[in-house]
DNA sequence: GTTCATATATAAACTCCTTTTATATGTAAT
DNA sequence: ATTACATATAAAAGGAGTTTATATATGAAC
């Protein structure tokens, strides 16, 4: 039975209003046009919808039960309409962020407290795992959008957004106090004790490369996960650390690390939102990504 | 938000086949057609609904919780047009019928045993009560349709179907057997006690007007509202009754019964089938009238 | 009873929504 | 490079749906 959806619209209506005259004024349409619309779901569907009279138009017994069905129908398509809108306005939605804890606490934070602040409605999850494996869930549709340090690998399939550059320095405590004035040269770094992050990591592939293109081999004395606890040792005097400055402002502002300048700096490097090329992200997420770029 | 629901049908078909061009394909329509149609209901609730690739479209996150609602919607609609077509079939219904005790066990019940017998699952109410009671019931639509001893008040907003025509006699049992050879006139009658139904009963009525119209006045001796009492104390000796002959076929061939033929003779009377005029009775109402007034 | 107001039905003409045809574009596979 | 496939676009064609005008029937009011 190929009936015509757009009558069940005028059949619910004429069922609610008792009248297809009131009908056609609600709807905006001729009363004839409302005529046309019922005599052809009846003939589509081969029953005797309403009984007419000079005083209106009532269901018949058939006409009930349709209707029963027809207005949970109707009231289903218009939910879905509502909270459409909702999404649209971002009065509800959802957004998957996958990061690195670091990128997260102080890059994503920061954004996303001004955003919870405009959208408290809208649900936000944060996933904390390494590069590959983000990118992994960010394929299967796990995640909506990455925030990583670039470069990434380049894979035509994402769509990547710069939205910060920061700069990776050594740091030591204040033992390490008098490197600080001096410029040091690079493999000068192996006199002293290293807290490197173990690989498999982003940042430790940076600074592996950057070692590599100075033709730099460097022992570290510890490798460690946790970009935090190398911090932490280097704060108490185990030895030098590789951090992004950006990162640890307030340690250098306290004091509780110094920069220990090296020749040749490490180049710059960029953080920035990965996504999809071709996929459509929802409104939410387009919105948090107007808010990182903005600007 | 004035959607087309049309336009939810083929979003639905492409949201489950996960391509325009299969989509088209099973809808029977021109590819164009569909991609129209999307477009058009993605203008209309301003969302982007599929993303569209080369191996066909796949739904955003919007069209995805848009199509959870849409789905259900058009189950709603099937799921009335199946009901709909079961009632057409009459593989499902609900008749409610009233009648007097009386003409339900002599005149409804054999054609309700026909009835069920081809169309077993139409259920089937009886209502048992007073015309007037009935009468009401049937205008409120608390009934489809009733069985009445005609002439009923022929009110313009019922309709009437003559179904049966039958003879009211007056009945005795074997201490009156001297009554049945000879005629009666009507006025003999009050030589022997009386068993009459009791007022208000249609039957009553029917009698008060033919002993009326014969000028004739008879003094029940015992007046009782149950017609069956009636005839059970008739049959036990007490005095002579008033019965339909067709309801007591069996009782006068088991000679358990004697009529008592009278001078005049009741005018013969009808039973018939009383609907709503302007009412449009169900299918399986519709069913059970045309088997009761064929040939 | 007659008139007025109301509700639905019908017919014909018209509008524009919907569909088709034809073509273009871009991607994946061979 | 070529073929196959999926969607997009434009213009033309067709018909579904709408309106206008009119008819019919009923209930209400006077």
């Amino acid at each position: 039975m190929n009936t015509n959806y757009e009558a069940y619209k005028i059949f619910c209506c004429v069922a609610q209003h008792g009248s297809i005259s009131k009908a056609a004024e609600k709807l905006l349409i001729s009363q004839p046009a409302v005529t046309w619309h019922l005599k052809n779901l009846e003939n589509q569907l081969g029953v005797t919808l309403f009984v007419r009279t000079k005083k209106g138009a009532t269901l018949t017994d058939e006409g009930k039960i349709l209707f029963e069905y027809v207005k949970k129908g109707i009231d289903n398509f218009t939910k879905g309409e509502n909270i459409l809108t909702n999404l649209k306005n971002l009065d509800s939605g959802k957004i998957k962020i996958g990061a690195s804890t670091t990128v997260s606490k102080h890059v994503l934070m920061p954004y996303l407290e001004k955003f919870h602040d405009q959208y408290p409605n809208i649900d936000i999850e944060i996933v904390n795992n390494l590069t590959e494996t983000l990118l992994t869930e960010l394929r299967n549709g796990d995640l909506d959008i990455l925030l990583l340090n670039l470069p990434t690998i380049e894979n035509k399939d994402l769509k990547i957004q710069k939205i910060l550059e920061v700069q990776d320095i050594f740091v030591g405590n204040k033992k390490y106090y008098d490197l600080t004035t001096g410029k040091l040269k690079l493999e000068d770094l192996n006199n002293y004790p290293l807290l490197f992050q173990k690989s498999p990591s982003n940042t430790r592939n940076y600074l592996d490369k950057y070692l590599k293109d100075n033709q730099t081999s460097l022992i570290p004395k510890m490798e460690i996960v946790s970009y935090n606890l190398i911090m932490e040792f280097v704060k108490i005097g185990f030895g030098i650390g590789y951090a992004t400055k950006e990162f640890i402002k307030d340690e250098l502002n306290a004091k509780s690390l110094y920069e220990i300048e090296i020749i040749p700096k490490v180049p710059k490097r960029s953080i920035g939102i990965v996504t999809l090329d071709k996929s459509i992200p929802n409104y939410s997420v387009k919105k948090l990504i107007s808010l990182m770029t903005e600007k």
